[in-house]
RNA sequence: UCCCCGGUAGCUCAACAGGUAGAGCAUCCGGCUGUUAACCGGAGGGUUGCAGGUUCGAGUCCUGCCCGGGGAGCCA
């Protein structure tokens, strides 16, 4: 048994495979099976005379994404999608497949999304998350690389770390706790037991968006370092984002291809990226004609406008802190504005980290729990990091399907995860 | 929650000004010795999202509801 993905160490050798048919077509009297394993797709040809008659009569009868098993000959050749093919020499049906719904010809998004389970068998989609799959793997060894250690947060959880608008909430026992929509107060804690930490996992957000860039279920990696300052913070996220990008350029070609994905911009990527502080993007929108107001964070076509001023990810810093959670540390010398970032992946694609500096100083956050409106029992824990040896420390989340989406510039998000969550969309 | 757009064969769509439902793909049958979403010929396949209404006549017009898409707000 060998897998497609290997097919060329098998030049001139006979094989056997395992697979499901993908597409099939004829001409007279010979037969093309196209077979998909899930690590690629091969080209078989039956031509009578060089395999037997029951092999050729099943390549002419059987049906799409039936499971096969095929013994051949692997052959180099031009004219075979992906530049080898299997000359068959005996075709077994091991599972047949009737009316497959999803066909050649296109479909619509709302058919898909409730075939999603087979949907993703399709080439492109394919493509996607195996790219997914990279980046994140990419995000790991990045940060494993750089002493980082991974510690899980809780999934549910007692209180909210932003507001309390946009969480699940869920029946634990006899009382509500919410489904976590950030890792990050519990990264604190771990990053003063583990000095540089991140968690990685599902997030939750119940906002009732329907937009391309949102999900109700979305995966964030979130680093979290101790003795680092908004701007260490921000370098690492540059030099993480730069990481991905090389991985998937070095690895993923194949799939870019699929996908019909031009690499040119990707290639382009390079360090420094671009920094602008809040305030001059502001100045660059309202030049603009964007009636947005100092105070306001930026909508979606905001987004799009100041990232494509740029050809690399656009990192804009000194947000105003009321934009911004409880937690945000402040400027010392104007305590309006905060030690945050968002970088903005380029191609008009939005938002892909957050993150900053966390308040160090326990006076100051219990200030702001005030501010708020926060109640402070469930917090009890995240304030006694700044009672025992508190310390400067900062951190961000990148969003994986967004940033996939970029990679891979398809238009939804609804792509960039294997099943999609989104207001009322559950199955599969 | 709000604003637009849509729902017709298994799928993607068409049906002009209201006149009695049509094509491609998929399926089945037949043809073709190198196909590339192959192609060619034939066949079967419909309670036009649901409920009312207007009309001699409704896929088409009106009202309500359901479902989906795009966007806004909110956010990664």
């Amino acid at each position: 048994m060998i897998w497609i993905e290997n097919i060329n160490e098998y030049e001139g050798k006979e094989i056997l495979l395992k697979g499901w048919v993908y597409n099939k077509r004829s001409s007279g009297k010979i037969r093309f099976l196209l077979i998909r394993d899930g690590t690629g797709i091969i080209q078989a040809v039956f031509e009578i005379g060089k395999v037997d008659e029951n092999s050729f009569e099943l390549a002419d009868k059987v049906t799409q994404e039936s499971l096969v098993e095929l013994k051949g000959v692997v052959r180099k050749d031009n004219r075979a999608p992906g530049g080898f093919e299997i000359v068959a020499k005996e075709l077994k049906l091991l599972s047949p497949s009737e009316n497959y719904p999803i066909t050649k010809k296109e479909h619509g998004i709302d058919f898909l999304l409730q075939h999603r389970h087979l949907w993703f068998r399709s080439r492109k989609q394919f493509a996607i998350l195996r790219i997914r799959a990279e980046v994140i793997k990419a995000c790991r060894d990045f940060l494993d690389n750089r002493g980082f250690i991974l510690v899980d947060a809780p999934i549910l959880t007692p209180t909210s770390c932003e507001g309390t608008t946009t969480l699940f909430e869920v029946n634990y026992f006899d009382r509500k706790v919410y489904l976590s929509q950030s890792g990050q107060l519990y990264n604190e804690a771990a990053a003063a037991a583990f000095g540089r930490v991140y968690c990685f996992g599902p997030t939750f957000r119940a906002e009732k968006s329907k937009t391309r860039r949102h999900l109700t279920e979305f995966w964030m990696v979130e680093p979290e370092a101790s003795f680092m300052e908004l701007f260490d913070i921000i370098n690492l996220a540059e030099d993480m984002i730069l990481y991905i990008v090389e991985r998937i350029l070095e690895k993923r070609r194949k799939e870019l291809e699929i996908l019909e994905r031009d690499i040119n911009p990707l290639l382009n990527i390079k360090k420094p990226f671009p920094r602008i502080t809040y305030d001059e993007a502001i100045k660059k929108l309202q030049e603009k004609g964007f009636k947005i107001k100092w105070g306001e964070d930026f909508g979606g076509d905001e987004e799009t406008f100041l990232s494509n001023l740029f050809d690399k990810p656009l990192i804009i810093y000194y947000y105003p802190a009321k934009c911004k959670a409880f937690y945000m540390k402040r400027l010392k010398e104007n305590p309006e504005i905060s030690l945050s970032v968002d970088i903005l992946a380029p191609e008009g694609y939005g938002e892909i980290v957050g993150g900053g500096q966390r308040e160090d100083d326990l006076k100051e956050l219990e200030k702001r729990l005030k501010e708020y409106n926060l109640p402070r029992e469930p917090l009890e824990w995240y304030l006694d990091l700044r009672k025992y040896g508190s310390f400067v420390h900062s951190g961000f989340g990148l969003g994986i399907e967004r940033t996939v989406a970029w990679l891979c510039k398809i238009k939804h998000v609804r792509e960039a995860i294997p099943f999609p969550r989104m207001i009322d969309r559950i199955y599969p």
